[in-house]
Order: structure tokens, then sequence, then C-alpha cells
DNA sequence: TAAGAATACCCCCAAAAAGGGGTTTTTCAA
DNA sequence: TTGAAAAACCCCTTTTTGGGGGTATTCTTA
């Protein structure tokens, strides 16, 4: 058999090198290639043809959440395992719904993004164990935004801008401005557009 | 029967000059005040009681829209004459919604203003010949995005910025930005927010 | 009672959107 | 065939937002 093509796209350069060290003597899997941009990429696909991605999640030039998508439209045969620093409820259920067959976060034990890679290109999925109880304790409670947030997200839908909120809400427009940035992490949302959008489709106002 | 107490609300001051003398010398109407911003307006509503507000779309720190909806919920027994240079059918028709008893465009003959206000304090609503003609035409010819509008309101709604627009669909920046704009004034809407929020409800994408 | 949320605040700065003006070319229907 | 609508483009400016850092109180609950 042989061994698993693999992708590292992360541009943070530090950790390349020790994901390509990890899987340096695996009789496995095989690093093909690594690129450092959502650009680099989608070239490196093309040239490539890997089995699996390491996709990092913030890369410099796209959304990871988008990127994932987007390949999986194009090469349905590629498995991807989202690599990232964030373990928001939102951001994974995302990017599982965007394709990708495993979330691990980068601190993760090495051996669960070994096993990752391995289980991605066996047609498993797989979550490393911060994200996996995570996701078990949100599934319980869905109800993911604070009182708080739920009002200025209602806000927001609404069409106010940061000072108008601040206003109704007796807040500093700064306090808004943190909360907004806030939700936007929480959602794994890259712009009020998409808050507004997933706030609708997902009926949290 | 008393006269019917009219508040004009618009920041355009010759314009409010002119209308003050359009009622002048009536019969039917007086006007008991004038305000130059919605804070000025929301003060002159407590002070004055008016029975008709004729309400500027556009005043600087205020959305016409808004404003009217927002007298409507606290003062339901004043009635609003939207008075706007915008003859655009989805503002009128969220004027309407919002409560407005009547929509005149600026440049109205003056006789239309006056039927307007009187019309309004006497329960019944009123559109200029301009409105009313726009409202018939519309109301028969539901689709009011030209092919390219949608195909840009879709993108937009997907959280795409302009750039990335601009990319996808082969044009200029400038001409998304543009385009965009249009977009805003067509569906008055103010915001992004309320652009894919309106996009969502009307199921324009 | 101590960790962890939630709440509220602050700074800097860059990117994006919005508001305001425009122009030119193409397309299509009266 | 001509005139209106649609499509594409351009410049300038301000406002809003987003990205990246934080900090200091409460409140809550294991």
């Amino acid at each position: 058999m042989e061994k698993i093509k693999l992708l590292i796209v992360d541009d943070h350069r530090i950790l390349v090198a020790g994901l390509k060290k990890l899987f340096e003597n695996s009789a496995t899997v095989q690093v093909t290639g690594v690129a450092f941009s959502g650009k680099e990429c989608r070239s490196a696909i093309i040239k490539e043809l890997p089995d699996v991605i390491l996709l990092d999640i913030n890369l410099p030039d796209a959304s990871g959440i988008d990127l994932c998508k987007e390949i999986k439209s194009q090469h349905p045969e590629i498995k991807i395992v989202a690599l990232s620093s964030f373990n928001e409820y939102a951001i994974v259920r995302r990017m599982l719904e965007n394709g990708a067959s495993g979330y691990v976060v980068k601190n993760a034990m090495p051996e669960e993004i070994k096993m990752s890679v391995e289980m991605a290109a066996n047609n498993a999925s797989f979550l490393c164990e911060e994200i996996d109880l995570l996701m078990r304790k949100r599934s319980k409670n869905p109800i993911w935004l604070t009182p708080r947030e739920k009002e200025l997200l209602k806000l927001i839908v609404d069409g106010f801008t940061n000072h108008e909120i601040a206003e109704k809400m007796f807040l500093g427009v700064e306090t808004i401005n943190s909360y907004r940035k806030n939700l936007l992490i929480k959602l794994g949302a890259k712009n009020t557009a998409i808050l507004v959008r997933m706030a609708l489709e997902e009926k949290l106002v």
C-alpha cells in the first residue's frame, strides 16, 4: 500500500517544520508538500494531488472555512483535517459542514495529529480530545450565546452601528466593539454579512 | 373644528421655509413646529403633540424609516407623511410598513403635499402621483433587481468583500462599489446587515 | 474559595463599507 | 433609431468594521 500523500497548509512556518518532522519517519504518511497561504494551497493541490490536507483555519489570504468548502467542491476525494487554535463550537461545526474529516487543535498531542491524518485517509472522521469534549458539551447545550451577546446580535441584525448600539445598551462603543469581535469568533463568521445570515438562519435572535 | 397641528421634520432649511410658507394661510393646517434632526423631532413631538408629521427620510442623525417606526410605536395616533427625494419602491414599501400614512416626493406639486397632510389627518393614506405610479408598476412586476444586482447580492450574503466579489465577477472593485451602493439605495437598506436581512427575508437570492 | 464565565472597558491600526460626486459603453425595447 | 436602462468604471472622503492586543470587575458554581 502506498503512503498517504499529505499536504500541510499553514502560514506559521515553525509549526509547519514541526509537522514535517512529525511525519518524517512515518511508515504510512508522506508529506508531499507545504503551502503557506490559500493561493499556494490551491496550486499545490493541482501539482501534488494529495490524499489529505492538514488545513489551518487562519490563513493570511483566506478563511479556512471557505477554502475547505472550495476544495471539497472541486476535489471531493481529498480529505481535509482542520488545524486550528480555536476551540469554538460554531467554527468546528462549520468546518465539518463544509466537508472536513477531522479537527485538531494546534496544541493537541502529536499522536492525535497523526491519528487524524490516517483516519481521514481511511474515510473516517476524527476530532482531537479537546474538540470532542467541546462538541459533546455543546450538543447537549445549544445555547452558545450569553444574554448580552444575543441582545447585541439582535441589534446588529437590526442594522444599528456600534455607536447606536452603545447608546441603546448604555455601554461604551469600545465595549460593543469587543463584544462584536467576540461574536465573529464565536460564530466563526468573517464579517457582518455572515453574522446576520447565521443569526437569521439559525434563529439565534 | 380645530386646525391640524403639523410638525415639519427636515434638515433642508430652505425646503422647510417653503413648506411653512405653503401652509401659512391654510384654513385647515397650522404648522406648530419644525425640527431639523431626529433628535429635535423627538423633543418636538413631546412638546407639541402634533396631529401630523411631515417627515424627511434623510435626516442627518437618523433614518426616517426607523424614526417612523419608533414614533408610531410610541404615538400611534400621530400620522406620518414621508417626505423624500427617493422614488424607490422598497423605501416606500418600508415606510408604509412602518406606519406612514403618506409618501410625497419633494418635487411634488404643492397641492399634493397639502392634500397628503389633510388626508393623513383624516385617517386616509395618500401617495403623490409619481409614487402612486411607481407602486402600481412594481406591484405588477416584483422583479426589482437586475440579474447583475442579484448576482452581487448573493455574493454579499455569502460574506465576500468587494475585492473578492470583483475577482469572482471579473469586474473592477470600483464597479462593485457602485453596484453595492446602488443596492443599498434600491432596497432602502442603510448597511450590509439590513441588506443581508432583506435578501434573506424577501428571498431575493 | 478559587477557577472560570460573563460583563465592561481600553488602545492602535488597517481594511472595508458608505456617502458623495461623476463618465462611458452596451443592450434592448418602444 | 433613439432613448432609457443596465452594465462597467473612476475619484474622494468619512465612517464603520475588523484584527490584534490587552485589563478589571462581578457573578457563579464546582
